[in-house]
DNA sequence: TAACTTATTGTGATATATCAGAATTATAGT
DNA sequence: ACTATAATTCTGATATATCACAATAAGTTA
């Protein structure tokens, strides 16, 4: 009998992937702050590779805007782009509406059912009040649309996207209100066009959930300054 | 007098972007057919550069999918993705159809007059018959609109999406009909819709104008098969 | 000749070394 | 003490050296 090849389900990714998603977490969550200058040499010290691996992840994160490195002088985190919020949601919006469209021209009944239920657990999030967890429930739900989309460039730049949009929501997560009855109604609609096989609706409803969301953000964003 | 450093307009690219752009231009010509191995070696001898930054230039790549990056086998030129048409003017579509109504809503008359200018040429090109004129033309009229609309996030990601489409194109020059007086008038549309501040139609026409063109390239491709 | 085995090579991945220029610190002169 | 200069460190960029593994070629046996 022949041993399974490594444990199923490890990726056993390599140095510079390791590098590369962890410091991408640290940096969307705030762990790593903006401004913060990054030393390659440390990184790779922290986690037992050389500089090349550090430095590839590194260039990676650059080319996503998550790092700036500035030639002979320093490689440091990027500023939280609180002053391009609509630069950053109205492409976010339109990547969004084209992928509700897509799922409505392709959506089956069983994944119907499965977008109710992460609507019901993003309103129980919102019921029990914890900020991160609603956070990640509506991210569960728009995942799972642009998986039915199954557009690879949709989705990639859409996380892409999104991925500076929670960058900003977590920055002002103290300040934010999840407590947003109104969006998980406009879910309801997103779902229902969807399962009707409306693309334009879909995509309209899409889009202007979407929206909303960038006003609410604006607006805690202009209160805090 | 202080020397001026180097002469200007000279961006004095490092070994890693020279590489980069070299490649990303000898992919989406055709000068690098695809399934095309690559040999970072030689590579790097043909830049007089080491593998370093060649491979530096080479996993760049392979985050935009212009090569893949197979471990332990090879690196090789991705196919053209003749059987993902709309997978990618799709998504084309939108981004291009959201650049259009940011113009829309920032555009001063200069920009107007220079809109047309360029429509003029893309007109004149098609009756010259020269596909490669005609295709540098359009991309001209809508590299300009996306430079107006001024979203770094719609600006990367429609150039990124764009040059597969041109791969796409470039693949089929020969059996394309350049001629198509039907995307002169759509331009216009869009130029007057954006003139007017009328944002929602300027979204409408130019999304349009993308799916039209896809249409047609669509049937060069069937027609090919 | 076909199939199996072994040697060689190519390649991705990583580590280490070097270098130039900027940033920083230390030092000396006023 | 303050400024100017020199030494040092840091960092980005590149080069070179290994290493493991896969693919391929070469050789061997049936």
């Amino acid at each position: 009998m022949p041993l399974p090849k490594k444990t199923p389900n490890s990726p056993e990714l390599n140095a510079k992937d390791r590098v590369y998603q962890q410091l991408r977490s640290w940096i969307i969550t705030g762990t790593l702050a903006p401004k913060e200058k990054i030393s390659d040499q440390a990184i790779a010290a922290l986690f037992g590779v050389s500089r090349t691996p550090v430095r590839e992840a590194l260039q990676l994160l650059a080319t996503q805007e998550f790092v700036e490195m500035i030639p002979r002088s320093a490689t440091r985190v990027t500023a939280v782009a609180t002053d391009r919020i609509s630069t950053i949601y109205r492409p976010l919006a339109a990547l969004q509406g084209l992928a509700a469209e897509l799922a409505a021209e392709t959506i089956t009944t069983a994944e119907v059912e499965q977008l109710n239920v992460l609507n019901q657990r993003y309103e129980q999030a919102q019921q029990q009040n914890q900020p991160q967890a609603v956070l990640l429930a509506d991210n569960a739900f728009h995942d799972y649309i642009l998986k039915i989309a199954a557009n690879p460039y949709v989705n990639e730049f859409s996380q892409l996207v999104d991925a500076h949009a929670q960058r900003i929501e977590n920055f002002y997560l103290a300040q934010l209100n999840v407590q947003q009855p109104d969006a998980v109604r406009e879910h309801n609609e997103i779902i229902t066009a969807i399962a009707a096989d409306d693309a334009v609706a879909a995509r309209e409803r899409m889009t202007q959930n979407w929206l909303r969301s960038m006003h609410l953000l604006q607006a805690c964003v202009d209160r805090a300054n």
